[in-house]
RNA sequence: GGGUUCGUAGCUCAGCUGGGAUGAGCGUUCGCUUGACGUGCGAGAGGUCGUGGGUUCGAGCCCCGCCGGACCCACCA
């Protein structure tokens, strides 16, 4: 046994010990291991950023269920890895060779390759040092990049699978353009903004009827030279006659048909709606119905492309305010209307986005949702909290095809090759020999695949899929994982149907769901906000085990949770506070000598032969064995907060607040026995609570142990089970009693402004026998915890000045002879309180036995529960009775 | 418009399959140099569980309505 520091400075512990556990290889799983497996895959943190709050909570979960399963005695795979993060990643990289001077363009494909991965490298290793700092057991040895070899092969299996299955198709839709990053993105990576704007009302004019005119609104004027119809409701009175005549575009003087279809609301606005199909996806689906040209009239920068006019090459703000001008000017603008109305833009940049018509590739959904559905209605995989499956469920039935493509440089190119000559497509590893044109040359797509699209093979292609490793075998599916609720549609069903698609299998049997971590006054940490709080510099303040803590305790799964310097602060305290209960019990180990701490080795369960265990020791034992078995259902159901939550309350409130106070006295006794039940009974019950602690503070937990007992590692040491044997129930309710009295002298003493300094008898008064023995057993105990003189037990209340206080406890009745600083009328008022209190309790319970449907519907367990209360509860009425009668 | 979720102590939140709100932290009041710890110890005050119904022997928990907040999706020509 080693010393403790003085003071509790996690600063000056956790870079050690965790370089410890590293150099020990914990870490790591073993794919031939025997064990049961247990398996989760990291979500990969981006290689763009550092470690923010939700990075630190979501691996704090993971890494409190990784190590309990460890000491459970699985062999425990934590899959690392970082995400390439495709379009977040390229524009960061963009913006760094500009601040160089340097243009993407001029770099050429394999020049900016070269600047990205370099980029990769130093942003990796950062974020996983931070993660090291965290106390992430994941198995390092085993990192893997959504671009590495292995991953991007098993990308570009999957692409040409689902290529040959028809699920992915390539073909000319309309999709969301981001001018800025020039390329497409998915519908999930559209944000959409309320912006201030305008309606502006314009005249189109009915062709061949003078002086008839359809108004349309729009809040996008400028997309009119891409009109190619306007559409009214065919049930619409007001307009039907005019279907199949034409109107005259303002500013091009062009004919454009005026077509009938339901999409024209004929409640909203005028009824009548400018199409434009190449720039919006309602009216592209009504020019698919009517066969209308689509006219493109922007370029990939969203300048205006319309050559030969005047428009031509202005950017669209620009272009909106001419095309208004004009309009006003020639008379066709009816009116301007203040609209607030919400607009798409692009979650990495905030560009508004252009709907705009590309040849883009996608992934059909239909055959995917259906694996979707059945994964949940199998029970093959299930969501923590349950009803996040509901949310899943929304997803799944409103999911589209997924747009895939991406105009990009740093991902995964699209394995699909044109020839030169024909150019039919050639879906495959590498370009065929020859087209069946007979050319000979080809031109690889230019494109990218979208991230989400490697991030869905992850459960697997991080095991070696599609190879049949033993690592595969041994630790897919997983087990679980723990991601956030906002994450649920990019990534949760993508790796669903993926996983069936590619391996018959769900990717892991159960969804663990967490909130977000937002600021002290609940709102989400952001970048423009500038509220976010760097884990790091709590780590650096207060230590890892009280930020991991303070990110665990009272929250349920699913919740969005409030960060505050409070809960850190509390975390710290109580990591403080076992620093110093293990101080106390290593002085007192260390006096003792060699022979007490010899028997020290003894497992959990069993008590060595030599220690005569006394009734607290007992009671201690039993509430540690049912400490035990709450953690333990806690953490199989993955209440963490819950479980933390018990064993914090169990290491503070009851062995530090209560059992250590309780065995002070035997530790200084110069009876042998007495003493070594003691520490050997303190020493189990921190051993073994400090066991259940590891998996949320692992690193005080590791330094208190290894100090504490010589051994090498508390990670992996075994995980305490629930026994039968150390439940010393009877024990354990006498205590209870004892604590219960000690409380009631306390609170007098309180009350009565008794200072400690004075010393004053306590009569201990019970007809009950057994109750009599205990409290005659404990009455060193009970002396030293209620500052009293002598503390006498009797069965009645012979010798007692009649004008003692009394207090009545669930088994006894207490008389403190106090009398000369006790005022009678107050402490008459004080019996009359209780007596009411008690009143009300035995009314309420006996109204419940009274009630014969209760007595015939609840549950027996429940009436005789009742029944036992009541007995309680009468008894006690019947002493306190007893005293406002000899008081009045 | 579709969906989800919340409303419990001054604040932030727990409350497990319905069984006494002896719930936690912070804050607050009073007291304590108790030799492990003031990053501590003891004792208090503080709640008609948003609201109105219903189901039940029994509702913070289940069902319906309402009020008030948050979020997601779709739409907004």
């Amino acid at each position: 046994m080693k010393e403790l520091d003085k003071k509790y400075d996690p600063s000056l512990m956790e870079d050690r010990i965790y370089e410890k556990w590293m150099k020990m290889g914990y870490f790591h799983a073993d794919e031939k291991s025997l064990k049961k497996a247990f398996s989760i895959s990291m979500p990969p943190p981006n290689v763009t950023g550092q470690l923010h709050m939700g990075h630190a909570l979501d691996n704090t979960l993971q890494d409190t269920l990784c190590r309990y399963k460890r000491m459970k005695g699985y062999e425990v795979l934590w899959q690392p890895g970082t995400d390439h993060a495709a379009i977040a990643t390229e524009v960061k990289v963009i913006n760094k060779l500009k601040s160089e001077g340097k243009d993407k363009n001029e770099l050429g494909r394999e020049g900016f390759l070269k600047e990205a991965w370099a980029w990769k490298e130093e942003y990796e290793s950062r974020i996983i040092n931070q993660m090291h700092k965290l106390g992430v057991s994941a198995d390092w040895d085993r990192l893997r990049f959504t671009m590495d070899e292995g991953c991007s092969a098993a990308v570009e299996k999957v692409f040409i699978d689902l290529y040959n299955k028809g699920l992915i198709y390539k073909g000319n839709r309309i999709i969301n353009w981001c001018p800025v990053c020039k390329t497409s993105i998915s519908d999930a990576e559209v944000e959409h903004e309320d912006q201030a704007s305008f309606f502006w009302h314009i005249k189109y004019p009915v062709a061949g009827e003078e002086g008839r005119a359809l108004e349309v609104a729009t809040t996008r004027p400028e997309t009119m030279f891409g009109d190619t119809a306007v559409a009214v409701n065919p049930e619409d009175d007001r307009y039907k006659d005019l279907i199949g005549k034409t109107v005259i575009l303002p500013l091009l003087n062009k004919e454009i048909p005026i077509v009938g279809d339901e999409h024209a609301d004929m409640e909203f606005g005028t009824g009548c709606v400018k199409i434009t199909p190449a720039h919006d996806p309602n009216d592209f689906e009504v020019g698919k119905r009517h066969g209308l040209e689509e006219i493109c009239i922007l370029h990939d920068d969203a300048t205006i492309d319309l050559p030969g006019t005047k428009y031509d090459g202005l950017d669209r703000y620009e272009c909106r305010k001419l095309v208004v001008k004009d309009l006003e000017e020639g008379g066709y603008l009816v009116k301007t209307v203040p609209h607030t109305h919400s607009v798409d833009t692009h979650d990495r940049c905030h560009t508004t986005v252009e709907p705009m018509i590309k040849p883009q590739w996608f992934v059909k959904m239909d055959v995917h949702a259906e694996h979707c559905r059945h994964a949940l209605a199998s029970g093959e995989l299930k969501f923590v909290p349950e009803n996040y499956s509901k949310t899943y469920m929304n997803w799944v039935d409103n999911i589209k095809d997924w747009c895939i493509s991406r105009q990009l440089w740093w991902g995964h190119r699209i394995p699909a090759w044109y020839c030169d000559s024909c150019g039919k497509v050639h879906v495959g590893h590498a370009a065929p020999e020859s087209c069946e044109c007979g050319c000979t040359s080809f031109t690889q797509d230019p494109d990218t695949l979208d991230t989400w699209f490697s991030s869905a093979l992850w459960p697997f292609s991080t095991l070696g899929w599609p190879e049949e490793t033993e690592t595969l075998k041994k630790f897919y599916p997983n087990d679980v994982l723990v991601t956030g609720y906002d994450i649920i549609f990019f990534w949760v069903i993508r790796m669903v149907f993926s996983g069936y698609e590619q391996t018959g299998k769900s990717p892991f049997d159960t969804v663990l769901i967490h909130g977000l971590v937002r600021d002290a006054l609940g709102r989400k940490m952001s970048k423009s906000l500038g509220n976010g709080i760097d884990p790091l510099a709590v780590i650096e303040q207060y230590g890892a085990d009280a930020l991991r803590a303070a990110l665990l305790t009272g929250n349920a799964p699913g919740n969005d949770m409030r960060f505050t310097d409070d809960k850190v602060i509390n975390a710290r305290n109580f990591a403080n506070k076992i620093w110093n209960a293990t101080r106390f019990i290593m002085m007192n180990v260390e006096s003792a000598g060699e022979d007490v701490r010899k028997l020290f080795s003894s497992g959990y369960g069993k008590v060595p032969e030599e220690i005569r265990l006394e009734k607290e020791d007992r009671w201690i034992l039993c509430l540690l064995n049912d400490l035990v078995d709450n953690v333990t259902r806690n953490m199989d159901t993955f209440e963490l907060g819950v479980a933390l939550d018990n064993v914090m309350s169990f290491l503070w409130n009851e062995l530090c607040d209560w059992y250590i106070e309780m065995i002070k006295a035997r530790l200084k006794s110069d009876d042998r026995d007495t003493k070594a039940a003691a520490l050997w009974t303190l020493n189990t019950v921190l051993v073994n609570g400090l066991k259940l602690l590891h998996p949320f503070m692992p690193f005080i937990t590791e330094e208190i142990y290894v100090n504490l007992t010589d051994e090498e590692s508390i990670m992996i040491s075994s995980y305490p089970e629930y026994t039968e044997s150390w439940n010393f129930r009877d024990d354990a309710a006498q205590v209870e009693g004892l604590k219960e009295a000690v409380r009631a002298i306390r609170s007098i003493r309180s009350e009565k402004n008794v200072p400690p300094s004075k010393k004053v008898s306590v009569y201990v008064v019970s007809t009950d026998e057994k109750v009599r023995n205990s409290f005659e057993a404990a009455s060193a105990v009970f002396a030293s915890l209620t500052q009293a003189s002598e503390v006498l037990v009797q069965q009645d209340k012979t010798g007692i000045d009649p004008n003692a206080v009394n207090v009545v406890t669930s088994n006894a009745a207490i008389y403190i002879p106090l009398s000369e600083l006790v005022d009678m009328g107050e402490e008459l008022a004080r019996l009359k309180k209780e007596e009411k209190r008690l009143e009300g309790e035995l009314a309420r319970s006996r109204g419940m036995l009274s009630n014969e449907k209760f007595i015939s519907k609840a549950p027996a367990a429940k009436i005789e529960e009742e029944k036992a209360k009541l007995a309680t509860y009468e008894e006690m009425m019947r002493k306190v009775r007893e005293q406002i009668s000899a008081l009045s």
